[in-house]
DNA sequence: TTGTAGGCGTTATCAG
DNA sequence: CTGATAACGCCTACAA
């Protein structure tokens, strides 16, 4: 099984009996020789087995067209559950030039590992929602890769988009409230990365990891009074299933639950289904995000909307304007709203 | 703003009075130097804003160390809306060095674009469930890059694992039939990329470019005798509603549905609901794939089990088994197993 | 323990 | 239109 060296524009080069820049040109500017060498050229290439220029001494001699990597805050068997992600990850991908892939980095505790930072063949960043004091952020840094960040954290020198998320969470809070309701259950998502569920302490709420999740919170509690909280460990359905049956067992038990994500307040709708209660006569419940199932849910579910395809749009936008040199403007802060459907009804 | 040069390996050996040997040594070997050598150096390099060894130029250097490239079929929302997919990337991911990443390819038309894999720094390829003549695959073959194949296609000199998907498509035939039901119908996902649905012709069954969907057609007509077919643009939920729809129409009306995947089962469990049909007492639902959401479902559903985990898992091994040079062994065919629970019933 | 020399496969610049 | 020549930044024998 000798190990026989590919053949490399040299090669090609010797063979035709051109120089290398030629062979070089007849790949990358076909417009510099003239097409009868040119196929000469193509032509032998294809009987040495040449497979074109190598793309990773390209990239050396060019300084560029490595790919962007994406980095997630946790694995992505999580990553992918959650569809808000998945939405923001394929708008992404869609946007990027065709000759820029995505390098994906899964994290294992907070973050991918800084290793695997130091190693990427990147020539941008995307952090999406990392928490503070993620050891890749230091790698980026280090690097001096340009940084797009999605929602966390708030760093000097890196462009950003984000969303409204505490305003967004007001507009729940005082939908439900403008309703009538008085008793009003929270069902967060992960305030730390251990793995911990239940109710949380304030001194917990408070020293969140988690930006959205504060900003979320922080909406909520603006509008309401020390409500019950409940912290799941992820974001999956079954987490809010579990904590909605914590909440609902409360004295006294809530008529309205705001969901940190619509995948929360589906689990919590399968709750409620579980205790015999009816959404919305006996139970209101308010989602977050808007993805495509929060519209097919039965009832239909009342959330808070945000723009999942231009926030992956718009960070995929600013990885590019920033390899093209340009400075990191100020931060992008997408709109939200509340969309109203069946879910939600007054006391 | 001065585009300065950042410094490199050189720049600290000058700085420092060593060689460039000797730096590089104190990323890679820190054995081959003395202790405080190697601290001058590091601390040296530090002042100097030196980022540790480029990754691409490593990677020329040792000619390895670029990532592996996940070839797609679709685009990344289908893929993340497809459950069974994130869970053997996920699974993949995982099992993958930590110093590989994956480079995510999405596909447009029936497969990432040529050039994107051409450009690509990967050092071996995984395709997932990728049409026979897929352009991107030509493109692999042509760099010489290992490849291996998840499910599709059957490729000479590619590492291979699929699935019994015949079997088990026929596992779930039996077991309807068994049951008592002759009136069958059969929920296939996408037989060409054409975005078309509705009953399919034989001939546009026969042609049909995806394996997974010709295999578990062939399993359920081994069993069945010319059953009813819808087929579906994709293989979401909405989708396996409004085939189920059609075929609950159909004179006589379908006692049982074999639903192609969980998600369209699940769809079909919806359709059920809207037409005031009972799951299992009025209607016979099997589902595939057995992905988490259908033992959540209500009822859970009978489905036909593949281990998702294990063939991303084994995928992984295959591509770093090819990475240190092994040869491609035969394909590793993974069971297919019933998986009885309530959705099913006598007719 | 350190240094030297050669190579990795391209691209870019600038003459001819 | 073509060809030297010099980067690009690093790795790795092998010699000292």
């Amino acid at each position: 099984m000798g190990r026989e060296r590919r053949p490399t524009l040299d090669t090609v080069a010797r063979e035709v009996g051109v120089s290398r820049a030629t062979v070089s040109n007849a790949y990358n500017r076909p417009d510099q020789l003239s097409a009868s060498l040119r196929e000469r050229i193509i032509m032998t290439a294809a009987a040495l087995g040449y497979a074109g220029p190598d793309p990773v001494a390209r990239s050396l001699a060019t300084r560029s067209g490595g790919s962007v990597a994406v980095m997630l805050g946790s694995r992505l068997s999580a990553a992918f559950s959650d569809p808000a992600l998945s939405i923001v990850l394929d708008s992404l991908a869609d946007t990027l030039d065709v000759e820029r892939s995505m390098l994906l980095m899964p994290g294992v505790e907070g973050g991918p590992r800084r290793e695997s930072v130091a190693r990427a063949h990147a020539d941008v960043a995307v952090a999406y929602s990392l928490p503070d004091d993620c050891a890749a952020l230091v790698e980026v840094e280090r690097r001096g890769l340009p940084l797009v960040v999605i929602d966390q954290p708030v760093l000097p020198g890196s462009a950003m988009v984000d969303v409204a998320d505490r305003a967004g969470a007001a507009l729940a809070a005082s939908h439900v409230v403008g309703l009538g309701h008085r008793d009003v259950g929270v069902l967060a998502f992960a305030l730390h990365a251990d793995g911990v569920s239940g109710p949380p302490s304030a001194e917990r709420v408070a020293t969140s990891r988690y930006r959205v999740t504060r900003e979320r919170m922080a909406g909520y509690v603006s509008v309401l009074d020390a409500p019950p909280v409940w912290e799941t460990p992820g974001c999956l359905r079954d987490h809010g299933r579990e904590g909605a049956h914590w909440l609902l067992r409360q004295v006294p038990r809530p008529t309205a639950l705001l969901c940190m994500s619509d995948e929360l307040a589906l689990g919590a709708l399968r709750a409620a289904h579980d205790l015999g209660l009816r959404v919305p006569e006996d139970l209101t419940l308010v989602g977050f995000d808007d993805t495509p199932a929060a519209q097919w849910a039965d009832p239909p579910l009342t959330t808070v909307r945000q723009d999942l395809v231009d926030k992956g749009r718009i960070a995929a936008e600013l990885a590019i304007s920033l390899l093209d040199g340009a400075r990191p403007g100020p931060s992008r802060t997408l709109p939200t709203t509340l969309v109203e459907r069946a879910s939600t009804a007054p006391r």
